[in-house]
DNA sequence: TCTTATATATAATAAAGTTATATATAGGAG
DNA sequence: CTCCTATATATAACTTTATTATATATAAGA
């Protein structure tokens, strides 16, 4: 019961989690990525990532450190973290779980339906 | 991108069109009925159903009128409207859509990684 | 020099879900 | 007859998340 009323909210968090997974990035390499790998279909803004990575730091799913190439301005990049990982499976599962059950929900009727009660 | 946004929140009106496809029900049933469909996993509330009834009849996909059976107090029952259908046949598929482009998304990488720019 | 792409970040607003509360009726237990 | 529970509809307050707008700053190219 816990998890589902915040599964149907935010998938955010676990798509930032999961271009994380390969390798450190900084906040607008994932919004590009994020972009290519669904062909333009999540059109993650700053003011919808930068958020979600600070909290995703406070909950300790990423770290962060600033490196400064040179001539590149800085940038801070993001590490996904142990517990980060098994948030990403967990938020996995759970979306899996949720769509299942949302399609199960729409398309099958009753088992056994009743009529009005009286 | 118009539609993508409003389907992240929200399968509520959704799952309630759903249940009114069959026949006409009265508020209470749907909950009762959507509980059972989905064998507990959603749990609807009083107040999510109602205010979202509301909104489905000011929005033309649901009517409604009162019945008052002997034995029984007043029930309020709904019935889907053409473009209820219409609208539940457009957001079954734009789910559909979201929930393809998220694990797209989530389990695939991307196609020519490229190494970080300079 | 001006514009665009890069790069990070916050504020204000809107939408949806959660929790709590209000009202009222029918049926059963005691 | 009274109390409690299930039925039945509804609103208010709060929280969370997405959207829109804005701010700041640097590198590259026209």
């Amino acid at each position: 019961m816990s998890q589902i009323h915040q599964l149907r909210k935010g998938s955010t968090p676990l798509l930032i989690l999961s271009v994380l997974l390969p390798e450190k990035k900084y906040g607008y390499q994932i919004m590009r990525e994020l972009e290519q790998r669904s062909d333009g279909y999540f059109t993650m803004t700053a003011a919808l990532l930068y958020p979600a990575l600070h909290e995703l730091e406070q909950e300790g799913l990423v770290e962060s450190e600033w490196e400064s190439d040179p001539g590149c301005r800085k940038r801070k990049y993001y590490t996904i973290t142990t517990s980060g990982r098994a948030a990403l499976q967990e938020s996995h599962a759970e979306w899996q779980t949720f769509v299942a059950n949302l399609f199960k929900t729409l398309e099958n009727p009753l088992p056994h339906p009743k009529e009005t009660p009286k």
